[in-house]
DNA sequence: TGACAACTTGTACAAATGTACGATATATTA
DNA sequence: TAATATATCGTACATTTGTACAAGTTGTCA
């Protein structure tokens, strides 16, 4: 009997929980290491946020040795699925077709990459 | 000589931000009957949001009878440049096509959409 | 012109967020 | 096994964010 809705995740929590994601399973440390060389917060501060990520449910750990081996407790789809609606609303209005726009027109994506896409859209 | 950067903004700031410029000049009160139902929020909320992105340099306002009329200070390109790149960096670190991915595979978008956007991508 | 309604201003305040130090516990290794 | 390096834990704290009331101000309409 989880609860159906989880906490939100904060912005810096996201940035966390991706790369942990990345990582499959990573601590403390494996984090910080993996931290974009701009973005840099202290070892505390990621350990902090991993706290309140597995506090909130979205993270869990075991023991290997004396540290803390955390991996994703929720589907990652879940967060994205939040997470983009929740950004899609409050920028767009829920629209994301200019959110689309927005990618195609500053180089983001090219040709080829959205004819990949198409081929995923048409599957549904 | 306008700072450079502004301040962030923040979630529930932008989601005012947007109406702001879907109305494209608007009171308290037209802001507040452009809120979507679901989202209910007090007059005072609103006001609040509106003279904190004023006082964030991105709303300005003139005075109308004894109402502020607010309109948007800065292009909303530059909000939204920002807002998508941080969102972009945080949950896939960078990476357009995940999130590309995810709008396409939940029919957020269909391949007729897709075909304008191939277009669109074209032209860079 | 006076009352009313619509607005703004000042202020408040709890909760969430970002950031991190100091103390303590524990593998590891010399 | 004692010292060392590494981790966690408890805690802290300034800001920002979300939300809003109460009091004062000012067009407006009867």
């Amino acid at each position: 009997m989880t609860r159906k809705t989880l906490p939100a995740v904060s912005p810096s929590e996201t940035e966390i929980l991706r790369l942990v994601w990345q990582l499959d399973k990573a601590t403390v440390q494996d984090v910080c290491d993996k931290l974009p060389a701009k973005r840099k917060i202290a070892y505390a501060t990621v350990q902090t946020l991993l706290r309140r990520l597995e506090k909130k449910g979205y993270l869990k750990h075991h023991i290997r040795g004396k540290a803390h081996v955390f991996f994703a407790a929720v589907k990652s789809e879940n967060v994205i699925k939040r997470s983009v609606n929740d950004f899609l609303d409050r920028l767009f209005g829920g629209d994301p077709i200019p959110l689309m726009q927005y990618l195609a027109e500053h180089g983001k994506i090219d040709a080829g990459d959205i004819e990949k896409l198409k081929r995923l859209a048409g599957k549904k």
